[in-house]
RNA sequence: GGACAGGUGGCCGAGUGGUUAAAGGCAGCAGACUGUAAAUCUGCCCGCGCAAGCGUACGCUGGUUCGAAUCCAGCCCUGUCCA
């Protein structure tokens, strides 16, 4: 792995941290240097909205892109019909085809903020793997590509092999999901000359199996490319924080929390995610990376800013540094901060944490109370009594905690 | 189809008739310390209620009992072995 790649592509690739393994990383350097590649990365509209778990696999695209060649979205509209057993211990729910239909349209915009697409040769396309396979015959499906697996190899994979070994069942449904997924590359190597698969280290298997596939079938050399699996410092995967994933669109997720989660990144992670998530510079990123104690936090804020105008655009990166700065530093209060009117009667102080999301119950709220964590402009407030009001045109900042502030107005 | 094992709070996992809203651990939240980080220590951690209190909860349904997560019956689900 430490040879020096020729391409721009594997090279950036590489120095970015976004290299895990490669099929053949020879061919594919001369490939990617002679060539416009088209590669892909298929992501399952399980969700209306991706999570930044998903945001290293989108990221492998963008790079392609910047390496001047062209990415392809494949949204799992028929594979997600089956469900992917890798890494699960347990039998993924089914989803409806409706479901399906609006997650993928919910989805859509993230990948449009990201990557480039339009009608030049390296414009990023969507294309729904449902607009084949749910074509596809099961007699006909068997014939053709039944006899180039053996079930032997099958179940020498790690995502079957898991399974099995844990004594988990696996249906049937779910062990036919690698040949959908290699069934995949076999058409886009055929209609879009697709060259290039890439996914998380997890789908390595789901991966050699296409490329067998193109292998056998058509005698087509294609390639497979995976990224290692991004974890944090304190081991917890990427994307998952209590109140659920930390969602790439809007609607799920307010800008404001979503640049919070970047913030509050642990120290240990913070080059290593600038080089991922980022584009900033190597040599930049280097110095952030350098900075020690406190001054680490500007390196945060960089990256939250970063990923932030990426994911959500300038305006909402903005906006959220912006609050960022007046909660924090300022002791103030953002506009971007959550926001509850009370009313003329004003409203009990357990409903309003709750109201606001801070809490998940009155009954939390309460304690959350007693144990001092509640302030109302600067106040604590340990009374559950307590009722909060606001005059005309006025608005109070209410904390639970450090991180937690909304605005109170009438 | 048969034999055995098992199904407990977000997860893991104790608990075999009352003092059990259910040990312990993890995760989480808060307090202290800090840098909106980490580590550490402390508290909290089903819901409703200002409170007294109430309501739910140990796969499901019914039963025994003053009283059941704990006993009985049937059912459902999971795993292992046998056919």
């Amino acid at each position: 792995m430490s040879e020096a790649y020729e391409s721009d592509l594997l090279r950036l690739l590489e120095e970015r941290g976004h290299l895990h393994q490669i099929t053949d990383a020879g061919a594919l350097d001369a490939l990617a240097q002679k060539q416009v590649v088209t590669g892909y990365v298929g992501f399952d509209p399980t969700a209306p909205s991706l999570h930044i778990g998903n945001l290293a696999s989108i990221m492998l695209l963008k790079r392609l892109q910047q390496a001047g060649h062209r990415p392809i979205v494949i949204m799992g509209g028929g594979t997600a019909k089956v469900g992917d057993p890798s890494g699960k211990d347990e039998t993924r729910q089914l989803l409806t085809e409706e479901k399906l239909t609006s997650n993928i349209a919910s989805i859509k915009g993230s990948f449009e903020r990201i990557l480039r697409f339009d009608d030049s040769p390296t414009g990023a396309l969507l294309i729904n793997n449902d607009d084949w396979l749910s074509k596809l015959g099961y007699v006909e499906m068997l014939r053709d590509v039944g006899p180039h697996f053996t079930i032997n190899r099958m179940l020498t994979f790690d995502s079957v092999k898991l399974r099995l070994d844990r004594e988990q069942p696996l249906s049937f449904l779910e062990f036919n999901y690698m040949i959908m997924q290699a069934y995949d590359y076999l058409v886009l190597a055929r209609e879009y000359d697709c060259r290039l698969q890439l996914g998380g280290s997890d789908q390595w298997g789901n991966i050699v199996n296409g490329i067998e596939l193109n292998r056998r079938i058509d005698g087509r050399e294609v390639y497979g490319f995976t990224a290692p699996l991004i974890t944090r410092a304190d081991g917890a995967k990427m994307g998952k924080s209590v109140d659920g994933a930390v969602w790439l669109n809007e609607d799920a997720l307010p800008a404001y929390d979503f640049w919070q989660y970047w913030r509050n990144t642990d120290d240990r992670d913070v080059g290593r995610f600038l080089k991922l998530f980022t584009d900033l510079p190597l040599d930049e990123i280097a110095q952030l990376e350098a900075l020690e104690g406190a001054d680490i936090n500007e390196a945060k804020i960089v990256l939250a800013n970063e990923v932030t105008r990426m994911v959500r655009g300038d305006t909402a990166a903005t906006a959220a540094e912006a609050t960022a700065r007046d909660t924090f530093a300022g002791g103030g209060a953002g506009e971007d901060l959550p926001t509850l009117a009370v009313g003329a009667d004003g409203m009990r102080i357990g409903a309003v944490l709750t109201e606001l999301g801070f809490t998940a119950s009155n009954g939390e709220a309460k304690r959350k109370l007693g144990e001092g964590a509640v302030k109302l402009d600067g106040e604590t407030i340990s009374d559950p009594g307590f009722v909060v009001t606001a005059d005309n045109g006025e608005s109070l900042k209410l904390s639970l905690g450090k991180k937690k502030h909304g605005i109170i107005t009438r």
